[in-house]
DNA sequence: ATATAGTTTGTAATAATTACAATTTTGTTT
DNA sequence: AAACAAAATTGTAATTATTACAAACTATAT
């Protein structure tokens, strides 16, 4: 459903030259709404694109950042990963299964909800929840009855 | 003013033994509200407690999060720091001088302005704010008047 | 005093990320 | 279209955070 023209456009918007391997980084991330790694993406597009490098990977994502075109998420611990879905919203990180899922926020603006201090200046807003996904708790239910609450 | 006895009590009632080597830590987190990471705490202990080893205090983090006597915040993607403060509040940190703040939530139990999806256990939240700190802003503004807003 | 479980330690291994120089590609000027 | 400059990509090496793990140590119970 994601026009490769529109993915074009969207890098060109944010200031960014769609070079071949840009484009592939953009399309896997708006294609994939699993909040990849660099690790992940890299994998996935390494059987195609045989000479991408990593460190490729790793520049892009940065610039991506930088240029508002993708979020970086630190919301698990082993590694950053990124979201091409700039609305605001929170995540939510399965302590079980490690998948990363969106969340809707029913009120935007969460910043208005903290005291922040005078004089600070605020550029962005993460809302991370973790816990344990349906998947996981249905799973851990079925076979033995027998679990640990964590 | 924290009492010694008080950090003993506060392993305690956590279930956490109150060795030497976790008394140093908690005592270290609850005298300094700075965030620390496992570095920071280690290079600040290891002076008056030459044999103290880093891996004692990774093990002693990752007790004291599993015992819900400490949190672990991932809001710094370089590396997780800890917070001994419990009740609900939310974190900035400022990109400039990285350092973690914290601020205080207006109305708690965020959780409650998401849409969280049927079937989903959530354990913990966190908010995380980036932007610059009051401090940065002013030596920035001071000095030549020529700033990015970056 | 001995056995046992729990804790700490140091080292080695792993994994994520960054630094950097060489190469390739792209764009521009002649 | 050749020559040049700038930008982007690549591969390797270095750095850093974290984990694995076995040995040494400590505390506790018998």
């Amino acid at each position: 459903m994601v026009d490769h023209q529109d993915i074009i456009d969207n890098l060109t918007a944010h200031g960014i030259k769609p070079s071949v391997q840009r484009l592939a980084v953009m399309e896997y991330l708006v294609t994939h709404h699993s909040h990849p790694s660099v690790d992940e993406i890299y994998t996935a597009l390494h059987p195609k694109m045989p000479t991408l490098s990593k460190t490729t990977v790793y520049n892009t994502l940065k610039l991506f950042t930088e240029q508002g075109a993708a979020r970086q998420l630190t919301i698990d611990e082993r590694n950053v990963c990124f979201d091409a879905t700039l609305h605001e919203h929170a995540h939510f990180l399965c302590k079980h299964c490690g998948k990363v899922y969106d969340v809707a926020i029913r009120k935007p603006q969460l910043i208005e909800d903290t005291e922040v201090p005078e004089g600070f200046r605020i550029d962005h807003s993460a809302l991370y929840l973790r816990g344990v996904c349906k998947d996981c708790l249905l799973a851990a239910e079925t076979p033995t009855r027998q679990e640990s609450p964590e």
